[in-house]
DNA sequence: CTTGCAATATTGACGATGTCAACATAAACA
DNA sequence: TGTTTATGTTGACATCGTCAATATTGCAAG
């Protein structure tokens, strides 16, 4: 009953690909279909049914299978972080015209910011729910440092590309509040805190026309 | 062994009431104690230690007394997060010296928003951590419009106190640019991705002086 | 081609958690 | 004084993360 509920995911992942035979012992890709089972799970469930287990039955393996590959859950997490963290830098400029002028590059970036907590909730806050990632993995510190110098470089557009130069208190302010405003948004938006606000509002009936209004006077 | 250790704690807390008898079998006053355990464990071990078990260890009281005073974890969670909101709408408005400039005021508010989150980081992160709370329950619903409406009347100086008039897209645009900015400063710093941009910056030793540029500048 | 090793996956166990049902105690009240 | 009701306890269950022991297989050296 149990197991036969388990393999059955398995078979149906790996349908079409020899034969149709009982799932093989070792999986050849777990790494990847692990991510993809965990995104899966966290779009559907949210963080809380994002689980270890739960992420193995979804690949249609073993509850003790992705120690190989992750270690604890912590790594798993972070390599799913780091996953969102590459995707969430190139939204970030997915939308942004070369010719348009710097302040509306920095506001095409902030509808990016937000656009993407929107359309991915639970990777965006897991990414940024740092009590269960370990940073000290090279693959999430590399894309998070790497999303986070797209932000840096389009708030101070003369700044040269990976530069560790220090920053003057002004420099370090404009990037911080500019960073601040969009991701407060998000977070505010997520957790439904703004829902109340705009229900009041006459003229924003969703949250991308209150941003768009923010982004506009600033 | 471990009944003798858990009615320790439970006989700690009872010392000097009336006799140092074994604990009693109804404690008294459970749902206050409940909640001081619970910020007690949420301060000393983070969200993640913060266990309906563990909170109930705490206070002393077998692992299932909690039920009928919180119902399951999220009720516990819920009403620690409305004490929050209570002392977080006082702390708002602990800094703000009644001559000052509307622009003073704003700033003042600010500050006093990152500083409780600073001051109590697990208290703040449960608090905007929307999925393990019940914003049904009318203490967490009425303390959280509370602490809202003292931001909101900040911004927006000339609003009455209660009022449910609708916004103009401005005017919420304004209470959510504010907003959002310093719930975002707070989150960012909580999280720890402000230090890397703090080591890089002359002149900035610590999160509250790069507010305070973020602020004056506004 | 064989053989042995290292990588990968499974099984079973452990302690901890949230929740429930059954039961025990004592406070409040008629 | 006796009963009802609120409050705690105990024990159980399913699920979780992690670990140790074991099984299977890919692969390279002989």
């Amino acid at each position: 009953m149990k197991s036969s509920r388990r393999t059955a995911g398995r078979a149906a992942v790996r349908a079409g690909r020899r034969r149709t035979a009982a799932a093989p012992y070792h999986h050849g890709a777990l790494r990847e279909a692990m991510l993809g089972a965990a995104e899966r799970i966290l779009e559907r469930d949210g963080i809380a049914g994002l689980t270890l287990r739960a992420a193995a039955r979804e690949a249609g393996v073993s509850h003790a299978a992705p120690k190989n590959h992750f270690g604890d859950i912590r790594g798993l997490l972070s390599e799913l972080a780091a996953v969102g963290f590459a995707r969430f830098g190139a939204a970030l400029v997915a939308d942004i015209r070369e010719d348009a002028a710097p302040e509306a590059r920095l506001a095409a970036i902030g509808r990016g910011y937000v656009a993407f907590a929107r359309q991915n909730p639970g990777l965006f806050l897991l990414m940024f729910r740092s009590e269960r990632l370990d940073f000290t993995r090279p693959s999430l510190r590399a894309a998070g440092e790497a999303a986070f110098g797209v932000l840096a470089r389009a708030v101070g557009a003369q700044q040269p590309a990976h530069s560790n130069a220090p920053l003057t208190l002004a420099q370090a302010a404009d990037i911080t509040a500019a960073w601040s405003l969009v991701h407060g948004f998000a977070m505010l938006m997520l957790d439904g805190r703004l829902k109340p606000l705009i229900a009041r509002t006459r003229g924003a009936t969703d949250e991308m026309t209150l941003l768009g209004a923010i982004l506009r006077t600033r």
